[in-house]
RNA sequence: GCGCCCAUAGCUCAAUUGGAUAGAGUGCCUGACUACGGAUCAGGAGGUUGGGGGUUCGACUCCUCCUGGGCGCGCCA
């Protein structure tokens, strides 16, 4: 659909680049536009000329229209049906195409024979991306907020996938610092207090009733190994098995939730392979570091950052962010032409250094994205829930996939843009109800289904895909509905295309509900089996249609479509 | 104090990267089941897009100032 008038509206351009004195021609934008009346699909290449050529831009709109009319009344080449029913100028200089209803029934038909290849696009080449998300420390369960990246990342992942790309979804484990020191200082504390020795617990330390279930693994395993041990004597391996539960944890709750990783990169791995040191010399060797205060300091303030930052301590050991350094250029030395990293909101600050390290590596500025995920609030009774990981008061993500299943959750964290405030209503969520979005689009694809066991099993139809497509005879689809139906499915390329080049997810999400929302209304008004056999075949392509793009969507979205509910 | 993000219908949020008359859901009001799944459908009310100024053919979108919120600003991780 977008195609077809871009390819005109480009031969048309060409024609007149000479007369205008033009090098090359300018992008073309097509957009869809909000009311019927304008048109299926519309171009705002005259306005977009209007500044370079000094002209008036429905002045340039009616010399690309002049050439648009000759190459139409050209002999047509190939044979078939006509496409634009017509084309016209409009308000400032948009130039409005209005297809046929016989090009909409083809483009039907081809979406029913290609099914959902023709629903994705190669953009991406084959590049390879990698995408780091939710890497949360190991130091505790998921919380809600690591949900949400789960979800968003997860369904970033499946876009560019979907859009050409060669993707590699990758958890970094920050298992090197002082936090998960912290965690075996804790469960060391609650294991010797829950068998009678009473000493203090670690001021800063963990808190929740997750520690005390560590211990008491610890416990089960060991006996009483290490009671009445300091943590100096035996602390190095109650953290390592603390460290390894919640990672396993961790895994199983990504697990649960629908949200596989390809990589699990460890931090203290980088360090032990002596990548650390690599790195800072790769660094040294371009004449970023320098020596001050008896520290190692990165000029990132020759790129994006506003000042330098320390890599190295007074005391040798280096910081977290040298780590980072570390790990990105460990990802482009791993061959990826672009990486997306997605982070809390509360990190943003950390992106000029990070940007300034992928530079420092020659890394081109566009091939780098990141993600924010913004906090999510948690309502319980209309009420928000304090969180704190420290004190030990928050809703685990594992309580929420239980309570509400992780369909609900993953989509429910799709409905807004990463970057906005989600509030999280767990009693709206967990009423399977009108409320509930989710089930307005479910509903929809189970219904379907449902026609067609209806189909086979009251009629003698054979609604096998191909069986169906080749006796259908789409002309029967004559309503209003079926054609403004048809249309948002041609939608959806133009929807997914803008959900990959920005990376929001949230487009394909919004877009099933409107889908659902068209198919509900005819559904509700029109009957698709009837007595009348062929509009009932063309009916139900168009249902399989819908189907389709629902089943490709959902599925991008990491959300279930089930047959039946 | 400096920086980043946000402010849109009563509420929660969209708005095709600057496009035409700013849209959904929910809530409220009114209607539709002898139905292929009513977990559905139809209609109504609801707006000076926080405020002022600017940029242009055109601004919710970009610039600037103000107001009000969130988050960052460590040789912590």
């Amino acid at each position: 659909m977008k195609k077809e008038a871009l390819d005109i509206i480009q031969k048309s351009l060409e024609g007149l680049t000479a007369t205008w004195r033009m090098d090359a021609l300018p992008d073309i934008e097509m957009e869809v536009p909000k009311n019927e009346a304008m048109g299926d699909i519309a171009s705002t290449v005259a306005m977009r000329l209007s500044k370079l050529l000094k002209k008036a831009p429905r002045k340039i709109a009616e010399e690309i229209m002049a050439e648009i009319n000759k190459k139409l009344s050209a002999p047509a080449e190939e044979e078939g049906p006509c496409v634009f029913d017509k084309i016209e100028i409009a308000g400032p200089g948009f130039i409005n195409f209005t297809f046929t209803k016989e090009f909409f029934l083809q483009e039907l038909e081809t979406l029913l024979r290609d099914g959902h290849s023709l629903l994705r696009t190669d953009m991406g080449k084959g590049q390879k991306i990698q995408v780091e998300f939710v890497s949360a420390n190991p130091t505790g369960p998921l919380h809600i907020g690591h949900g949400r990246g789960a979800a968003v990342g997860n369904a970033l992942c499946n876009i560019l996938k979907a859009a050409g790309y060669d993707v590699q979804r990758e958890f970094y484990i920050n298992d090197a610092g002082l936090q998960v020191k912290l965690l075996g200082r804790s469960v060391h504390a609650r294991y010797q207090q829950m068998l009678g020795n009473e000493v203090p617990f670690p001021e800063d330390g963990y808190h929740g009733d997750y520690v005390e279930s560590v211990a008491r693994e610890l416990e089960k395993h060991s006996g009483t190994a290490y009671l009445n041990r300091s943590f100096d004597e035996c602390g190095g391996s109650i953290t390592e098995q603390a460290y390894r539960m919640m990672l396993e944890s961790i895994a199983s709750d990504m697990k649960d939730f629908g949200v596989l990783f390809d990589r699990w990169q460890s931090e203290k791995e980088l360090h032990g392979q002596g990548k650390v040191e690599q790195a800072l010399d790769a660094l040294q060797a371009k004449g970023l570091l320098y020596e001050k205060d008896g520290a190692v300091w990165f000029r990132s303030s020759q790129f994006e950052d506003d000042k330098d930052r320390v890599v190295k301590k007074q005391d040798g050991e280096y910081t977290y962010f040298a780590s980072d350094i570390c790990y990105h250029k460990d990802k482009l030395d791993r061959g990826f032409d672009a990486i997306v990293d997605i982070w809390g909101a509360d990190h943003h600050g950390y992106i000029p250094r990070i940007r300034s390290v992928l530079e420092a590596f020659d890394l081109p500025k566009d091939r780098f994205r990141v993600i924010l995920i913004q906090m999510v609030t948690l309502l319980r009774h209309g009420v928000p829930v304090q969180m704190s990981k420290r004190a030990g008061t928050f809703i685990t993500l594992r309580e929420v996939i239980d309570e509400v299943g992780p369909d609900i959750t993953k989509f429910i964290f799709l409905t807004r843009k990463a970057d906005s405030h989600l509030d999280f209503d767990i009693d709206v969520a967990r009423e399977q109800s009108a409320e509930n979005p989710v089930f307005y689009i479910q509903y929809a694809f189970a219904r379907i289904s449902s026609l067609f066991r209806q189909a086979n099993e009251r009629r003698v139809f054979n609604t096998e895909h191909r069986q169906l497509l080749e006796k259908t005879d789409l002309t029967y689809l004559k309503e209003d509905e079926e054609i403004s139906l048809i249309k948002k499915l041609l939608h959806y390329p133009m929807v997914f295309e803008g959900a990959a080049l920005t990376c929001e997810p949230h487009r394909i999400t919004y877009y099933l509900q409107e889908l659902a929302g068209l198919f509900h209304a005819y559904y509700y008004r029109h009957k698709i089996i009837t007595d009348d056999t062929g509009l009932t075949l063309a009916r139900l392509s168009l249902c399989r249609g819908v189907k389709i793009v629902l089943e490709e969507g959902l599925g991008i979205l990491g959300v279930s479509a089930p047959e039946r509910m």
